[in-house]
DNA sequence: AAGTGGTCTAGACCACCAT
DNA sequence: TGGTGGTCTAGACCACTTA
């Protein structure tokens, strides 16, 4: 008999098995998945291929592995938002932590070139945000998201406001939507009258314009992000290379 | 007997012998290494074990797997290039190879901060390098080249220009020296005289600015490019989380 | 047909964590 | 002490390339 042509090999299945049951919320953030032992029994297959799939997703940092204690679900703390969501470090090199603070909060329509990135269709609901994000104190960084209601329906300004902890976080703990992979589009802008009064720049000062769309398990998007950022003091730092 | 308080796990101190004999230049680019089970007796070690060093390896895209034919050292051709240190593509999301032509060869001495940078004394010598990237045609990147002549003891304007590669790929094949991995440091700026004339901008136009530093192996720098980016109708692509 | 990398398995042992 | 992930090994078999 012949073998299947586009035949995967096994833990890629598994792989795709375990994604399925992550974007199924079947292990909540934060969440120990059963041990490697039980789920090479579920799959029916050795520990090494479970193991070789759960290793593809430590890399993608979609599991955390911890010895001795299990593996988990990645949460969006901090630590994941500093090392793999923000890329702008002081120019020195430093990495801080960024201080965001709300300006606005609104409901409207999906422009049609949102709707296109978003997956959704023009026209439908979207929540659109604004943040300020501060660096050792100065305004940086002009944040606009743009959310489809349908992925979050019940938020609301205080609710956004009063979360304690990252953007993402709270996608992932109220939502159930784990952002898993981002893609960043770089240009370069003059300030218009509003962002330069936003962040105590001079009318036609360069700035760097970030285009992100934030995905989700199998590569769907739940998020649009729009920064600017001025980089009189700071920079995008990208590493080529090493996986990326 | 306590174990070794910081023992590294074999297959790291494979790699790390790999590594070695790769910036030794044992194996020259494009060229195969012996068979995974030679490798395997030659480090003592079960063909697993080589195989989770050489999988370390593959995934930062130093050596490159055919199944059939061997392992190789990673050559620099268009696609590598393309792929993982040329992030500037057309607006609607199309990748192209930029045709380059040199502006300037010139030598002299490194400044401070560029001596920094690439881990050699202020005052050292240089070669100073300017091409023009065109994309469809278009003159779109601005790009400043500096290499120690001490890396590079022979290279002359008429090497470089005539060689038909890309540069990756005549450093490597003409100087043993293999670029392995780039950092990049991004910031808008306005377009000077100089800059806005070989571009065909306006002086104050808005440019993306890309300073890299590209690395070989144990992380030693080689190489700095300073890029000026017209992002009219191009744009920086980052993909965040893939293993970035 | 011979040689290469790719997959899958089974099992032993170690290091770490919780209790 | 028992359970977890981490390492290392040995071997079988498959898929692909070259000659």
């Amino acid at each position: 008999m012949p073998a299947d042509l586009a035949a995967a090999p096994l833990y890629r299945e598994v792989k795709a098995a375990l994604v399925a049951s992550l974007a199924a919320g079947e292990w909540p953030a934060g969440e120990a998945l059963p041990s490697e032992a039980k789920l090479a029994e579920r799959f029916r297959v050795s520990i090494g291929t479970l193991r070789k799939a759960v290793d593809e997703l430590v890399a993608e940092r979609v599991l955390v592995r911890q010895q001795g204690r299990g593996t988990f679900v990645a949460t969006h703390g901090p630590k994941r938002l500093l090392f793999h969501f923000f890329h702008v470090v002081r120019a020195d090199g430093e990495k801080e932590l960024p201080e965001p603070a709300l300006v606005a909060f609104d409901r409207g329509r999906a422009e049609p070139h949102e709707a296109g990135r978003l997956a959704i269709a023009p026209g439908d609901r979207v929540f659109r945000i604004r943040n300020v994000l501060k660096l050792a104190g100065e305004p940086v960084v002009l944040d606009t998201i743009v959310l489809p209601q349908a992925l979050f329906p019940d938020l609301t300004e205080k609710i956004f406001r009063d979360r304690d902890e990252t953007i993402y976080g709270l996608y992932q703990t109220r939502y159930g939507i784990n952002v898993v992979r981002a893609v960043e589009r770089l240009t370069a802008r003059l300030a218009d009258r509003g962002t330069a009064k936003a962040l105590g720049v001079a009318v036609g000062a360069p700035l760097l314009r970030i285009d992100r769309t934030a995905l989700t398990y199998h590569d769907r998007p739940v998020e649009l992000r729009t920064s600017l950022v001025n980089t009189a003091g700071h920079e995008y730092l990208a590493d080529l290379g090493k996986g990326a």
